[in-house]
RNA sequence: GCGGUUGUAGCUCAGUUGGUUAGAGCGCCUGGUUGUGGUCCAGGAGGUCGCGGGUUCAAAUCCCGUCUUCCGCCCCA
């Protein structure tokens, strides 16, 4: 009916979801904090080359999903696609990272935006938080992280997920196990269409998360990925596996999982929830020591992760576990001559002590304006008609317990906060 | 990007083989009854049937296009 519509795959929050989504947001920010990690903000748009050097010129993410525009003095600029990129860029740039040894723990909370088909759980505008530990090799900052997002969704109250892990190695490792890969699907790969070609010639290992069955049988005797590990980086997976044991987090070792951006080494990992259909994905991230480098720094090793607040809301209502909206402390109602300016006078008083309060103003009956006390969820209701106003009283009314008094103007605010 | 699906009041949906002023429930507003939400009673507002074109004497209903929704693929959070 009205003429405007938000864009294709992008949606408004209104009040009545927006402290879902407060919900979300604070679990995550009390959290990040707790682990003494400080929040980054990055703009929304960046320079286009900082997401083709790092997801990878080849990702489907930079060929074909980026929002990406010349600004009026003929750069090219993108709406950030991921959050790691910006983050790392803005450490660099503020030095928060780059000296000898120095390590930086930094959270966001952010949209980001992809040109793709929208279904549940996939928009063109998406909102995840997220968090990235630069600066450290040690097994415990994958185990950390990972800690972290367990613990986040633990917070949330969802209950129904799995952690998934792997370790894909660094270039020495992707190469030769891309050669074996190819090697074990050739024959099945030569009688296929372009569509498994294509995606084979530019990244072997992508072949690994694939839900065609003809595929997964093929690939259920293939070589894994593991058994090609270097010695450190076999090392390093154990350790992280043996942390996360020892911190009583539940984890499956799936060689199979891959992530769809370049910049990963090592450690790879990916929560998944088990009612979000097609979009399973609640978390992906991993270590990414190329990255820093890659985008002008020095070699600095980095692990991070991000998570879908969208994704995360439809996990917790499919579990139920949305919370309750919180009312307001009190609403007025007000009727008959002089009650409204007795009221307004009480609201602001209410509202100096830190209560929240709200009241008719358009002058409705006093039935009106008891419905209106209902439905606002508040915890008290309080009344000012003729007999209060002219005995300079306020009937109170505890909407619980069904409670009421008649209480002296002046004690009203003592009154609640007893 | 590919295949499919959806679209009628704020919400959930009816609407028969195309046929007069498009309906219901819930919600919303007003009044009445209980000093005061609830209940009950009476009344009311709100839709160019996603949008555009076509066929027809006549289209919510048939045809074409387009947008949107959701599902699968793809991709990923």
């Amino acid at each position: 009916m009205p003429k405007y519509k938000a864009p294709r795959g992008t949606y408004d929050v209104v009040p009545e979801n927006a402290h879902h989504w407060r919900f979300v947001e604070d679990t995550f920010a009390e959290l990040a904090t707790s682990y003494g990690y400080g929040e980054i903000r990055t703009p929304v748009f960046e320079e286009t080359d900082l997401f083709v050097r790092s997801s990878g010129d080849t990702s489907e993410v930079v060929t074909k999903q980026m929002y990406t525009f010349e600004d009026k003095g003929g750069r090219s600029m993108t709406l950030k696609p991921e959050a790691t990129a910006p983050a790392i860029r803005a450490c660099l740039e503020h030095s928060l990272i780059g000296q000898q040894s120095q390590v930086a723990r930094v959270w966001y909370k952010t949209p980001i935006f992809r040109y793709e088909r929208p279904q549940k759980g996939r928009c063109r505008q998406a909102h995840q938080v997220g968090m990235e530990l630069v600066g450290s090799t040690a097994p415990a900052a994958d185990a950390e992280v990972i800690e972290m997002t367990v613990r986040f969704y633990q917070a949330l109250g969802i209950k129904d997920l799995k952690v998934l892990l792997n370790s894909i190695g660094r270039d020495a490792t992707r190469a030769a196990y891309r050669d074996a890969i190819m090697s074990h699907v050739q024959g099945w790969l030569k009688d296929q269409d372009d569509e498994f070609r294509v995606k084979a010639e530019k990244n072997p290992l992508r072949l690994l998360d694939t839900k065609d069955p003809d595929l997964l049988a093929v690939l259920s005797d293939a070589p894994i990925i593991t058994d090609y590990l270097e010695d450190a980086s076999k090392s390093h997976i154990d350790e992280v596996l043996r942390l996360l044991g020892a911190a009583g987090i539940e984890f499956e070792y799936e060689p199979r999982i891959v992530r769809g951006l370049d910049y990963y080494t090592d450690t790879v990992f990916e929560v998944q929830g088990m009612n979000l259909g097609a979009q399973s994905a609640l978390c992906g991230g991993g270590r990414y020591d190329g990255l820093v480098e890659a985008l002008g720094g020095p070699a600095t090793p980095a692990v991070g992760a991000a998570m879908g607040i969208e994704r995360a809301l439809i996990a917790l209502e499919e579990e139920g576990a949305l919370p309750e909206a919180a009312g307001i402390d009190m609403f007025i109602v007000a009727a008959g001559d002089g009650a409204s300016e007795q009221a307004a006078a009480l609201a602001r008083e209410l509202r100096d002590a830190g209560l929240s309060c709200s009241l008719d103003i358009d002058g409705r009956s006093r039935k009106a304006q008891m419905k209106l006390a209902s439905r606002s969820g508040a915890t008290w209701t309080a009344i000012i008609c003729d007999e209060e106003v002219s005995a300079n009283e306020v009937t109170l009314l505890n909407v619980e317990t069904g409670e009421q008094n008649r209480v002296a103007r002046a004690e009203v605010l003592a009154r609640l906060k007893s």
